[in-house]
RNA sequence: GCCGGUGUAGCUCAGUGGUAGAGCACUCGAUUCGUAAUCGAGCGGCCGUGAGUUCAACUCUCAUCACCGGCUCCA
């Protein structure tokens, strides 16, 4: 890179080899219903899922059945199988059930009694159906016919005949491996996926839409801008932010401390690492252990005493020791503590991906503490700042959840009345704000219920990111205390919250959310100058340590190339708003605007420019 | 962690049992140019890593690491 006062980066190094980005050529709008909401869709692909079963067994007579039923985009199929599929099988499979279907096989349904039911299937050997069979409790028992030679037990409801299915509308996606009754302790089944339309056409359009997602992936996005990376002798899942990616980073932070200074939060900074035995009084240890880094110990002994240090997987423990560095009255209350706290979690392996799921990530983290009567308002608040961040990232696509305790599971600490309490707090919460939420029994986590924020990926996978958590659990375990009105002792209520969750996540939703574009206030480069030519390389250069100056990130390009490739570069890069800079512009002291969102808008001077990009930063809107 | 797939230049990818190629990027030269790619030359790869088979491995086999899809998990 040349060396330069005003260049702050070079603008060409992304974006090799990338196909020319045409503008998206609009064909009629075809609509995809899911699954869910068509009727016709759900018999194709039962139907569908029914002759690949069909298909496979002819090609595997070893592979047993389990359960196919439609999903969303498509339907899958779960076999036993001794031999493994390979993608490579999939199209022998696709083969297979064109013949089923050229077959026109008619779907018969037939109705039995379980003896009968359990009497064919024991004939068949299938030892699953079997199991299945046994968790069906109504009677009759349906069966599905695929003409004479093959059927499933099913409820339905399926086509009248496989010539119904159009093969040129149904793909074969992928194998996976997946758990008989989604149970890791039991059998490894062997899925295949696919997917099933009424029309090629609509085929076409999803493989299409599947595509454009790819596109907007966060991974491909964060490589291609510059954003992160990761390193192979860093680490799996521990992200390295550039240059670039931290200016987002930061941005994101300043303004989530702005608005947490509004609202009396008070910010803190905790070690990384901490001795075992602060997370066997949280109870972290006793619960995650297999969860977190391995404890660094100096010797033998101390490892055998289970004395030691270990990354943070949480930041709590460490707020709750400055809360406890002295005693609290209840006029300090409610206390809230405020960290970018950056914890380290031993993911399994199989689990990481991207940045929506890192073994290292930074938590927009706090710990509120609170009197009894005061827990209501102050989570109201906590719900109502996270809601207002979501606003001003313009993120409006998400789910509430309510993650209570599954009574049945074992992975609780606290009293059930503390649960009851931490329970109707949240509740009470989503009712004044009439929030549409749904509930999640068993997304608890295990001192407190939370209220979750849960956001969908490019590729449909949902992903928590904000969260708010009422806990009387920690507060007992370490013997919280403020001294209240009366002088006596009592115990304050925490809650835990984390509007962005992790920053990571955070970055990844919003990349694939934005596609790349992000809102001025957040773009690592907020304009960059086009010089026509050289000889306007000085007025350029002024211009950008003026904008420089008003804490705008300006930046000038300054590869020497024609204009129509400094445009194509940074339209590549993503970059807002260009100005493109002849002698007109030098001469007139203005500059030619072109903005990514809509186009040329001709010449402005160069302090209007100034005094918009000021203003788009400000108001966290657009130039 | 489990099942399947992938790993070739900085990036995106092609390729063969006889030790490799393209485009872009990068460097240099020419061009001084007005809204999505100026022309030419050059540089650049221990073909993820380790073992095995073979006269010979980037290619075949095994292991391992990383990534991708799915399952399980997710304080």
């Amino acid at each position: 890179m040349k060396p330069d006062a005003v260049q702050p980066d070079a603008p060409s190094e992304q974006l090799a080899g990338q196909p020319a980005e045409q503008p998206a050529e609009q064909p009629e709008k075809i609509y995809l219903p899911r699954t869910s909401e068509s009727e016709v869709l759900k018999k194709i692909r039962h139907t569908a899922s029914h002759v690949m079963a069909m298909a496979v067994q002819k090609l595997f007579p070893k592979a047993q059945v389990t359960i196919g039923p439609w999903i969303e985009n498509g339907f899958y199929y779960d076999f036993d199988s001794p031999d493994p599929f390979t993608e490579k099988d999939l199209k022998a499979i696709k083969k297979e059930m064109i013949k089923i279907i050229n077959r026109k096989l008619p779907v018969i349904r037939e109705e039995v009694s379980r003896a009968e039911a359990e009497r064919r299937i024991t004939q068949l050997n299938e030892p699953y159906k079997l199991e299945i069979l046994a968790d069906i409790k109504t009677e009759p028992i349906t069966i599905y016919h695929l003409g004479e030679q093959w059927w499933d037990l099913c409820a339905g409801p399926h086509l009248e005949s496989t010539a119904e299915l159009n093969p040129d509308a149904i793909e074969l996606e992928t194998v996976a491996g997946a758990y008989w009754r989604g149970d890791e302790t039991k059998a490894q089944l062997q899925r295949i996926y696919g997917t099933a339309w009424e029309t090629p056409k609509q085929l076409a359009e999803y493989k299409r839409r599947k595509e454009e997602a790819l596109r907007r992936d966060h991974r491909k996005l964060g490589k291609e801008l510059g954003l992160f990376i990761f390193a192979d002798s860093v680490g799996p899942g521990l992200p390295l932010w550039t240059p670039k990616g931290t200016l987002l980073r930061s941005q994101l932070e300043e303004f989530l401390k702005r608005e947490q200074v509004k609202r009396g939060y008070l910010p803190v900074v905790t070690p990384h690492i901490a001795k075992v035995d602060l997370f066997k009084i949280s109870g972290h240890w006793q619960k995650y252990k297999e969860d977190m880094f391995p404890m660094m110990a100096d010797d033998e002994e101390s490892r055998q005493q289970e004395q030691g240090f270990v990354m943070k997987p949480m930041n709590c423990p460490f707020h709750i020791q400055i809360y406890k560095s002295e005693l609290r009255s209840y006029r300090e209350l409610p206390m809230r503590l405020a960290e970018f706290g950056t914890v380290y979690r031993y993911e399994q392996s199989g689990e990481l991906g991207g940045l929506t799921r890192v073994r290292g990530f930074t938590v927009d983290d706090s710990h509120l503490f609170v009197t009894p009567e005061q827990l209501d308002d102050e989570f109201l608040k906590v719900v109502d700042l996270t809601l207002s961040v979501f606003k001003s990232l313009q993120l409006k696509d998400f789910r509430a959840r309510l993650s209570f305790r599954d009574p049945k599971l074992d992975k609780y600490i606290g009293s059930d009345e503390a649960w009851d309490k931490a329970e109707g707090a949240i509740r009470r919460a989503v009712e004044t704000l009439e929030m549409s939420h749904f509930e999640g029994i068993g997304e608890a986590a295990f001192y407190g219920p939370k209220l979750d924020f849960i956001f969908q990926d490019a590729l449909d996978r949902e992903w928590q990111l904000g969260t708010a958590q009422v806990d009387y659990n920690l507060p007992e375990r370490f013997d919280l205390e403020y001294v209240a009105e009366d002088g006596s002792r009592q115990r304050p209520v925490m809650i835990h919250r984390a509007p962005f969750g992790s920053l990571e996540r955070l970055i990844g939703i919003l990349i694939e959310e934005y596609a790349g574009d992000f809102p001025i206030w957040l773009a690592p480069t907020q304009i960059r100058l086009l010089p026509v030519t050289e000889e306007v390389l000085p007025f350029c250069r002024e211009v950008v340590l003026q904008m420089q100056t008003a804490g705008i990130r300006a930046e000038l390009d300054l590869s020497g190339e024609r204009l129509g490739k400094l445009i194509r570069n940074a339209e590549k890069a993503k970059i807002p708003v260009m100005a493109v800079v002849g002698m007109k512009e030098a001469e007139s002291q203005s500059l030619s605007i072109r903005t990514r969102a809509a186009g040329e808008l001709g010449s402005l001077p160069v302090a209007e420019v100034n005094q918009r990009l000021q203003q788009a930063i400000a108001e966290y809107g657009n130039f």
